[in-house]
This record gives C-alpha cells, sequence and structure tokens, in this order.
DNA sequence: CTTATCAGTTTGTCATGACAAAGTATTGAC
DNA sequence: GTCAATACTTTGTCATGACAAACTGATAAG
C-alpha cells in the first residue's frame, strides 16, 4: 500500500472519527509531512485524495480545512444489480430473451461499431424485493464476451465482465422518462401510461473498445438514480 | 498558466487533430519530458490530467496510450439555464413566486440547517425555444444571498451565486420520474399525467456551507439528462 | 479613522534524482 | 518446439530543494 495513501486513510479515519471537526483547519502541509516522516509532495499527494472526494478544501495562503465529515462517492460505474445488492435488496434475474444478431444501425451507432456487426441481445427482466423493478435491454458485441443464460440468471451483467477481465471505465448515459407502453405496464405490473424512468448507457474499457450498450426501463414509482457531483 | 497545463493542453490538441490517432502509443514519459525540456513530473501531472479526463490511459510497463479523440467532461455542477445557452436554445424565465420564509423541515434537513432558517423560495418557469421546459422551485437560505425577481428573470441561479462569489464546489443530485398533477400539466402545457423528470438537489460550497437547495420537475418529452462517468 | 504598504504564512508549481513494480520481449535450456 | 528464466522498457512512488502566488494581519501614512 502506497505511503500516499496510508498517509490519506489516516487522515480520513481522523475525520470521519471528528476528532478533526467540519471547519477546522488541519495542520499546514510542511509541519504534517515533517511530524509524520515523509516528504511534501508525499502530503501534498494524500490531501489532494481527500480533496477530490470533497472531504477537504485547500487555500493558497490560508490553509486546508475539512468540510465534509464523510466521503462522498463520485458517481460510479456498477449496475443496478450491484447496487442492489449493497442495498440487501435481494435482486433476481429472469433472462426473457438472448440471442445473437447484427446490431441494428442505431446501437451499432452507439458502441462506435460497424453496422450489422453482430451482438448478443439480451431482455431481462430485474426483480428487487420481490417485485419487477426494471425491465433490461443490452447489446454485447460477440467479440468481447459470449453470455448464457445461467450466468445472467445470477449475476449482474458489469461482474460477468469484471469475471472476464473486462473493466467498464467510462460510461455516456442518458437519463430521461416517458410513459409505459401496454406491454411494458404489464410486465412490470404497473397501469398504462405510468411514468418509467429511462436510462441508456454506452461504456467503454480501458482500451476504448465498446464493451456494452444498454437501455434500460425501470418503474420511477420504485427507482430513482442518486448522484454526487464535485467540481474541480 | 501552468506548465503541466500548456503541456496537457498541447497534447490534447495533437489528439483532438488525430495527430495521435486512437489506440496509438505516446512517447513514454522520461523521453517527452525530455523532448519537452520539461521535468518528468510535470509531464505526468499533464498526462495525468488527460487520463482523468478520459482521453488517455496509462499502464505500468506497457505505456500510455489514446483511448478516445475528444474530452469526455465529468459531470458538471451546471444549471439547466448554463447549459441552454450553451446549447443555444434561448431560454426565457418567468418567476413565478419569490418570497422569503422558515424553511420547511424537509427542506431545512437537505440544506443541513435548523429548521425554521429564513430561506428565499423561488417558483420559477424555464421556457427554452418559446416552450416551457421546466418548473423549479428552489431555496437559498437568506443569509447566503439575497434575490430580486429582476435578477433572476435574466440570469441563471448559478450564475448570480457565482457573480455573489459563491462557488458550488458538491452537490447530490436525485433524478426520478413521476406523472404531472393537474396544475402542473397546465402550466407545462403537457397532458393531464404526462411523464415528467424530477430533479432535487443540494448544492454546497468550498467552506461546506449549503447554498441552494432545487426541487424541478422538467418535461420528459422535450428533457433529459446526459452524464458521462469515469472510473478510477 | 481609513487606507495603503509590507511582512509572514501557506499552498501551488517545478526541477532533479532514485528506486520499485509491472508488463514485454528475448534468450536459453530441455 | 515449448517453457522458463532473464533483461529491458515504462509507469508508479518517494525524497529533497527551491521559488512563486495568494491570502492574512500588522504597521505606517494620510
Amino acid at each position: 500500500m502506497p505511503l500516499y495513501f496510508q498517509v490519506a486513510t489516516r487522515l480520513q479515519e481522523l475525520i470521519e472519527k471528528g476528532e478533526i471537526g467540519v471547519g477546522a483547519r488541519i495542520e499546514n502541509e510542511v509541519d504534517l509531512a515533517e511530524r509524520l516522516g515523509v516528504s511534501r509532495p508525499t502530503t501534498r499527494r494524500a490531501i489532494q485524495y481527500l480533496v477530490e472526494r470533497g472531504m477537504l478544501v485547500r487555500k493558497r495562503g490560508v490553509g486546508t480545512q475539512v468540510v465534509h465529515p464523510k466521503v462522498r462517492r463520485p458517481v460510479e460505474l456498477s449496475s443496478l444489480y450491484d447496487d442492489l445488492v449493497a442495498g440487501d435488496r435481494s435482486p433476481r434475474t429472469e433472462v426473457l430473451e438472448l440471442r445473437t444478431m447484427p446490431a441494428p444501425d442505431p446501437i451499432a451507432a452507439a458502441l462506435e461499431v460497424a453496422p450489422g456487426t453482430e451482438v448478443t441481445w439480451i431482455e431481462r427482466l430485474r426483480y428487487a424485493g420481490g417485485e419487477p423493478l426494471a425491465l433490461m435491454h443490452n447489446a454485447i458485441p460477440v467479440d468481447v464476451l459470449r453470455l448464457t443464460p445461467e450466468d445472467l440468471a445470477s449475476h449482474g451483467l458489469y461482474e460477468l465482465l469484471r469475471r472476464a477481465g473486462l473493466t467498464p471505465r467510462i460510461a455516456t448515459q442518458v437519463i430521461g422518462a416517458r410513459s409505459a407502453t401496454a406491454a411494458e405496464a404489464r410486465i412490470l405490473t404497473e397501469k398504462r401510461g405510468a411514468s418509467l424512468l429511462t436510462m441508456t448507457r454506452t461504456a467503454w474499457d480501458a482500451g476504448g473498445r465498446a464493451l456494452e450498450y444498454g437501455s434500460h426501463v425501470y418503474r420511477a414509482s420504485r427507482y430513482s438514480f442518486e448522484l454526487n457531483l464535485s467540481a474541480g
């Protein structure tokens, strides 16, 4: 574990425990470095880490202040399944459809691959707490990953990607809303015309290769997106 | 302008122009630093900057690769008004209500201030391209900023905050959806029961002080949220 | 009393040097 | 020909030293 990370963790603990209260200034970099027996760049990097997480704020000529006692996590690249597991809402997945087919033009465009590229097309129904929560459509290029219905029934798509050594790194999402069609309402046990949250996403790995395109609809009565933002 | 930033900008231009193609590896840090006549830490910092923006990816023992030719901006702390101006959709704002009142409990809780703290309560209707787009409710503690209807009619709330030297730094947002009430439908010229996107947000400044609470509804037929995410 | 100047404090930037860790390519043994 | 050990390349971490820029507060001038 890197030194700067150890320092950051130690600082973070002090703040989370409240031993350095909100609004208080922490020791200046030079003294802190000397007291901990590390160099100033290392100290700076540790502080920088906590600044990026929204715990600390620096001001030149003034010092470094605690602004929030808890880490505000940035928006994360996780899947719904992971979120539900973390929230203890006992997710279950029903695979309604799984087949390979040439990508339709809009999906090929979203994935930034040639039109007609073979993709695995998946339609899944996600339950949480025994109730249907979301209807999810995904397209994964076949040369990225091959999937079986069994895998998908018991694991999140992102978990399967990670297991195959594929790490989503960058994603663009569009969140919107619309009314449920009759078919959607029936599947999600909502009334016709009920409001649905829609989310479309394309995710790329570190190599810039598109891993996944997703077009999902959520029951607005049961789900919302939570975001934590921090500006430079 | 800092040296590392100049280097980053230069690299960024080369990549955006396509002179360094996607997938190509850039020169290694040591050589690049020497060629540009700067130190390796400065070069590293410049590269780090572009990595955080999703343009480059580093791999120890391998090198640094271009993964995307355009900057993927992180989710930004900007207001709807700013977005619309940038998108040339000629926004206009109608202030429906503006008064000071003690903050109701849920709003006081969101702002992390004492219940009953005086806030300015604002109800605005935002137009874009001549059509109503969003109905916005905001609460701003009076000791943070005092507002006049004239200011608000011609400027975004965030612009007014900035002008007063208040910079939103951290925010938490919740995005959801629901059906329009009869009153909302009438104001937004939608049908009754039309789907609306909802967004509630609390924004804090660098000092950890809550600047603003907002609860907005958007016409789902005319607006959606776009997010770019990048994972560490 | 008000305002301008100046010194002190603290973070921001940059250079140099060194070693560690991870991945790749080459070489050698079998 | 295959596999393992080795050398090489490249990024990751860390130390030391120095000066610049921004803010604060005290001091001096009006």
